[in-house]
DNA sequence: TAGATTGTTAATCGATTAACAATC
DNA sequence: TAGATTGTTAATCGATTAACAATC
C-alpha cells in the first residue's frame, strides 16, 4: 500500500516534485536503473536521506541493483496524484491569470485548467489558451455542476479573503494562493500560498549577506 | 550592529518577509506596540519562535513593553535590504515575464524593475510598465553600464540553462529562477527558484492525502 | 515599586546523516 | 557465491519550544 495513516513531514513531502522532475529527466535520457548513491550526487543531496525519503512511501529499491527509474517515477506519480488528474479553475483574469493560464507544464504535471472567472464584461465568453472565461456569478453554479479541485486565486489582494471563503465554502479542496497574505479558512480546504514578493525579498537577503563577508 | 558573521540559517531568513508583512498592517492599522505573545496569536506561530528569530538580528525590544512597531518594522525592512532598493532586470517577456514586469508590489518592497530583455523583434523598443524592452543582443552592454543586482529567469525552459550562466559570468548577484529546474552556477550568484509546478503538485498531494484519512 | 516582557540559556523535539544487517 | 545496495535502526545535528533571570 503507498499511504498508510502515517504522517509524512511537509520536508519530506516538498522533495517529492523534485525528485519527480530528476527521475523524469533520467527516463529522457534513457537511464534505466539508479542506485540512491548516484542520484544523490546528481542532486546535491545525502544518499541517506534519498532512502529514508522513499522509505516514507514503501520498498520501492532492490538491494544490490538500486532503483529501477520508471518504475521510481510511475511510484512518485502516483503519490504525487499525477496518475489521476486535478480539475482546477483560475479565479482572477489579470496578468499573473494569464500567465498561468498559458503555463503548459501544469497539464504535464496532471492538472487540468478546466475555467476561468473574472468580472471584466469585455473577458466574459472569451477563452484563453481554449479555457473559457466565465463571470463570477456563474462560479457557484459551475463549482456545483463541475468537479473544482483547486481554486487559483490570482485576484487583487483586498478581494483575496472574500473570494478563498467563497470557494472553501463551496468544496473546493485546495487553493493556490498568489496574494501576499495568509489565508487561514474554517473550512477543510488545504491552502498552498506562492508568496512571490516574499521569494524575492529573501533572494535580495542573500545577495546582501554575502557582499558583508 | 545588524549583521554579524554569524550564520543565520535560512529557515530563519525565510520567515523575515512574513514579519514583514504582518508588521507591515499592524503600521496601517495604526498599532504603535505589540508583544511577542500577541504577534504570536496573530501569526500562528510561537511567541519563543519569534523572540528567537529577531534576536539573531539584535534586540530590537524592550523588557516590560514589547517591540515598538514601526521601529520593528524599519530594523526588518534594513535586515532585507528594502531600506536600499535593488536593480532588477527580467529576461524573458513572455506571459510569465509580462505578469512580473506588472507586478507592482515589487517596487514597495524595494526592487525596481529596470530593463526587459527578449528576442522577439515586434518587442524590442516597446515599453511594458513604463521599462524599456531591449534585444538579448544589448544585454552584456547594459549590464556593464548598469548596476544590475536581480535577474529575472522567464525564459523557455531549454534556454534557462544558457541564459543563466551568461548573467552570472556579467556578474548579476541574484538569479529568479521561474524555470522549472535547479541551477547551479560556477560564479558568485545567489539562485532563489519558484518552481511553480512544485508547489501545485505539493497542494495535489496535500489533497489526496487529507482524502484518504 | 510591581508587573510585564524581553533576551538568552537549557530542554525538547524533529529531521538529517551514519552505520550496518538483510538480501538481491 | 561475492559484491552491491537497499531498508532500517541508531547517532548526530539543528531547529523549536520552554523556562527564567535580567530589566524596563
Amino acid at each position: 500500500m503507498s499511504n498508510d495513516n502515517k504522517k509524512i513531514s511537509l520536508a519530506v513531502v516538498r522533495r517529492l516534485p523534485r525528485y519527480y522532475r530528476y527521475l523524469y529527466d533520467l527516463l529522457q535520457s534513457g537511464v534505466t536503473r539508479i542506485s540512491s548513491r548516484e542520484l544523490s550526487e546528481k542532486m546535491g543531496v545525502t544518499a541517506s536521506q534519498i532512502r529514508q525519503d522513499l522509505n516514507c512511501f514503501g520498498g520501492f529499491g532492490q538491494q544490490g541493483y538500486g532503483y529501477n527509474v520508471q518504475n521510481l517515477f510511475n511510484e512518485i506519480s502516483k503519490i504525487l496524484g499525477t496518475d489521476h488528474r486535478f480539475n482546477v479553475i483560475i479565479i482572477g483574469l489579470g496578468n499573473m491569470g494569464h500567465a498561468l493560464a498559458n503555463y503548459e507544464n501544469f497539464k504535464k504535471r496532471g492538472f487540468d485548467i478546466i475555467g476561468i472567472f473574472d468580472i471584466k464584461p469585455e473577458l466574459i465568453g472569451t477563452t484563453v489558451n481554449n479555457i473559457k472565461v466565465m463571470h463570477m456569478d456563474e462560479l457557484d453554479e459551475f463549482v456545483k455542476n463541475n468537479r473544482v479541485d483547486i481554486g487559483i486565486l490570482s485576484v487583487p489582494y483586498g478581494q483575496t479573503p472574500a473570494i478563498a471563503d467563497r470557494l472553501g465554502r463551496l468544496g473546493v479542496k485546495g487553493l493556490w494562493n498568489f496574494s501576499p497574505m495568509d489565508l487561514k479558512l474554517p473550512y477543510d480546504t488545504e491552502i498552498e500560498n506562492v508568496h512571490l514578493s516574499d521569494s524575492l525579498m529573501v533572494l535580495g537577503y542573500k545577495i546582501d549577506s554575502k557582499m558583508k563577508k
